[in-house]
DNA sequence: GACAAACCGGAGAGCGCTCTCCACTTCGTG
DNA sequence: CACGAAGTGGAGAGCGCTCTCCGGTTTGTC
């Protein structure tokens, strides 16, 4: 019969299902829906009806309503101007950390049916288009990850009384959920490491000052080598990546020629540390022992590298579904999830 | 006055707007959207009526009616079960290939308001997610970067009419824009610089011979290499990852040990082939050149690598505009666009 | 000064969906 | 056998926005 077909041009809706099903609008929403009991044969006609007309709901339709979206924003927050070169998009993309990241919240909003809306914040009016964005209604919350200790963009969040989830806590303490490591035990870890190892000159490579994981990793290591006897620890600054370590090996080698351990707040940096080793003939671990951080890098290095772990897809998941969870219930009360990393030994120490 | 205020809790309305500025709704739309002539007068007080009440526009709403989201899908495809292990979005997006990719799709987008959802399709469930996903009109068109030569997902989106835009040639040719680089000749680019250094014994690390882009690769060069007087060019096959160039390296060298320059398919095996000549204990690039492909890796490699660069962030960002320009237009006609490679010369050869 | 042409702003009809009523069955129970 | 409770499906009111008509007001032109 003719009126089986959907009344005008375009894609099946609702109404044309419920045409074909003989029923009524409601009653197919509520098949699709699976809310209150609908009767077995009526439900096995809906679902006909569905395959035949090749329905899919309309998502902007559905959202009007329900006020939901099934999206979130995965927003990467920084300062775009801090170093000249490479736009802001390709730095943080080409970061391995960024992918990882990615992998894991992906991992766990995909079985859900919920996508991540990729967006970068990296000035104040990129910070008000996610402010815009989520206000709007098109991601039901954020998953923040900040490349800047003082990014102004959560507080932009809470204020908006937005639901969002921090990777790492924030510099300044602000009521908002994140997920965070145990810097300090990590770096503990790579101090009971080294100590054990019977290095005895022991340095470090820290990330820049003014990221708080930096500071935790710097002071979490030099208070437990403190603690092994060691009061002193030297340190120099790196930025996070390799060029950074291999300069930083460069002179601490040069300052102390006699070390015969380090750890290096990333793998990153690790990596150039290793190069300046090998440039300066200083066999690993023999020589100098080299722990890194994060476990990004480490397989591809030489030698493979000891390193603590950041389960950084766990932590990632971990957001997605506090980040959820405070979409669901708008009341609930902020939470911080601290991971504790592991040391995973292979041969640079 | 009272009515200033939005009637209803929730966030401010059009109609809310409109009656602050003493307009109708159409009115506030209209200079939102910038379509026809307001007078100065009447849209300055809209916009300070949109400042009072902090007014931000419904995007499920406005889409419920234009039939566009201002957003595209950027999904990644592939065989999630080709090898046992990691997950497939750990690996997808670790590799820093699709961070240059999101990093050039980003950039072209955000000035223009739009981001992109991300997404994984490596099964035949997520692949009709993905379709699904458009369908329910939640994106406006597909980013598709395929990582497997026979991936079924193109076919798909082409025949639900969606618009969609591929990043490489599919392996079988269906009407689908995509863009590409110029794999041959970039690979001629590489013989070239080697005949020209003066290298005799000339081989080759190839990709996996089933992604159209390692063939042209491997072929350009034989060709290229063939132009130059030597028809036999030794290749083993690699699969783009950093462990296989080194492997293949190894075999090379045993195989054929007066080699002394060679061609690798990516940067990432070529950094493997680097690690490999080392242990070998010959000097690059005095006893053998190496000349990497893309520009991905090739500042961290000892040394600083020559390799023929792909520009990703550029051909991503056309992926995007072409994109665009289909959904504006669904009649438009399907487009290739080849990127020309450049050779970057560094130490390495 | 009259008439058309251009301009401007309002009314109102949906876009496709969810969800709250309500009416109608069908049972179980005293 | 009557009566309320539970279960089932329909009607209809919006969600917030865009956009087509249309009527009213200016402006230009002979």
């Amino acid at each position: 019969m003719s009126t089986d077909l959907p009344h005008t041009s375009g894609a099946p809706t609702l109404e044309d299902v419920a045409r074909v099903a003989g029923v009524s609008r409601a009653t197919v929403s509520r098949v699709i829906n699976g809310i209150r009991n609908v009767a077995p044969d009526i439900q096995e006609a809906v679902h006909r009806a569905i395959e035949t007309t090749g329905y899919v709901p309309n998502r902007a339709a559905r959202s009007l309503v329900t006020r939901r979206t099934g999206a979130v924003a995965l927003v990467v927050s920084g300062a775009g101007d801090a170093k000249g070169g490479e736009p802001f998009e390709s730095r943080v993309f080409a970061d391995p950390f960024f992918g990882r990241v990615a992998g894991g919240v992906v991992g766990y909003l995909r079985p859900r049916g919920i996508h991540p809306v990729l967006m970068l914040a990296d000035s104040a009016q990129t910070r008000d288009d996610v402010v815009s964005y989520l206000r709007q209604g098109s991601a039901d919350g954020a998953l923040v990850v900040s490349t800047h200790a003082e990014d102004p963009l959560p507080k932009l969040l809470v204020d908006a009384g937005l639901p969002a989830v921090l990777w790492a806590r924030p510099a300044r303490p602000i009521p908002i959920s994140y997920v965070d490591l145990a810097h300090r035990a990590g770096a503990a870890l790579a101090a009971d490491r080294l100590v054990a190892r019977g290095c005895r000159r022991v340095a470090t490579i820290s990330g820049p000052f003014d990221v708080p994981a930096a500071q935790d990793r710097l002071s979490g290591f030099q208070e437990a080598m403190a603690g092994h006897g060691h009061p002193y620890v030297p340190a120099v600054e790196g930025d996070f990546m390799p060029a950074s370590g291999e300069a930083g090996m460069h002179r601490l080698m040069k300052e102390h020629p006699d070390i015969d351990g380090v750890f290096v707040a990333n793998d990153l940096m690790a990596q150039g540390a290793l190069l300046a080793l090998r440039d300066l003939g200083r066999r690993v671990p023999e020589d100098v022992a080299v722990i890194g951080f994060d476990d990004s890098a480490a397989v591809t290095c030489r030698p493979p590298l000891t390193t603590v772990r950041q389960p950084m897809e766990d932590m990632a998941a971990e957001m997605a579904r506090l980040l959820l969870a405070h979409v669901a219930d708008p009341d609930l009360q902020v939470t911080s999830v601290i991971v504790r990393p592991t040391l995973v030994v292979r041969q640079s120490a």
